[in-house]
DNA sequence: TGTATTACGGATAAATAATATCCGTAAAAG
DNA sequence: CTTTTACGGATATTATTTATCCGTAATACA
């Protein structure tokens, strides 16, 4: 069970984007180009970024991609969602109704309490998503300006306004 | 991203075998009827467990499965990590080294500090194993024992024994 | 000793999901 | 009107999950 790489992506391109100066956008081919990965496939990963609000495509010249609200509140949970979906990780297929003396499954509309096994799972996953929720992306800059080389962090800010450039 | 089938099918028949006498033995062929589930499938699963010594198998006649330890030594955490494997749901392709500014990945041996965004992801992981690690089969049954209908519960415990019968 | 039972493990097939590319459409800028 | 760029549908490729099959070895019992 792993997380699909667009997941990465998509953290890394919103990390980006998080230190853009106000009113840029950032094309698609030049986050993938930034990060060595298939344009037209990161494409997807921004699309459901988008389609989830929290990055915020343009159209045209000039056009590109900006976080569609502040860092501080886009958590990486919504990130996470917002490519991998909602759904929990452990999906129950009821297989509790096959014992031989099980209870009825309700027969209409109601709806039966997940059972303990279930449930010590859908908290695992809580748990999970609880901390995710915990970040920001402020926060992760915040981390990435005490961690990163003064030099580095120049250095690719550099480059991408020489690229943004027009 | 979704846990695979065999999860839920370990869980549950672990939770069987806790309730199992002691000395009893359940053969995989009883465990996938219960269950309604493909039998040999079911097995790759229950060699999984066996490998993790979680259960332990015996050949021939009257043999089959049984817990290698005592309920309360086994966490779900256990059981999740035999058949899902120890590796984190997030997995790092190091795509910062294709950065412009890259810092130079270490030449040798030395290993970097995993960056930000990932241990964020690491830290969520660990979270998820850690509530997984806190629940163990003893709890399980605790809670088990209190929901399900005592009817139920002797219902399923007759037919097992019924079918043990030999 | 022989036969039935059962776990074990390798090989393989089928179904599903992840990964990746392609291309047509529409919007915006100049 | 042309270029740039996101958007989204279609499709191909690859990996993983799901499932079955069968040969081997160990054990119980007659
Ligand atoms: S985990 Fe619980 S709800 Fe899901 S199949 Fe098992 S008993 Fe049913
Ligand atoms: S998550 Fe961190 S370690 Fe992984 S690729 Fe991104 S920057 Fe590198």
């Amino acid at each position: 069970m792993q997380l699909k790489n667009h997941v990465e992506w998509a953290l890394h391109c919103c990390s980006v984007l998080a230190s853009l100066p106000d009113g840029e956008r950032i094309p698609a081919k030049l986050l993938a180009e930034l990060h060595g990965i298939p344009r037209e496939y990161l494409s997807k990963a921004l699309q459901a970024l988008s389609t989830a609000e929290i990055v915020s495509g343009t159209l045209g010249p000039n056009g590109g991609y900006r976080l569609a609200r502040a860092p501080s509140e886009i958590s990486f949970l919504d990130i996470v969602e917002a490519v991998e979906g909602k759904g929990c990780t452990f999906v129950c297929t009821e297989i509790r109704d096959n014992m031989p003396c099980a209870e009825k499954p309700p027969s209409k509309g109601k709806k039966r309490r997940p059972c303990a096994v279930a449930r010590v799972m859908y908290d695992a996953d809580e748990a999970w998503r609880s901390h995710l929720r915990s970040v920001t992306l402020a926060d992760l800059a915040k981390t990435v300006e005490k961690e990163v080389p003064l030099r580095v962090l120049k250095g690719n800010a550099k480059w991408l306004a020489a690229n943004l450039d027009r």
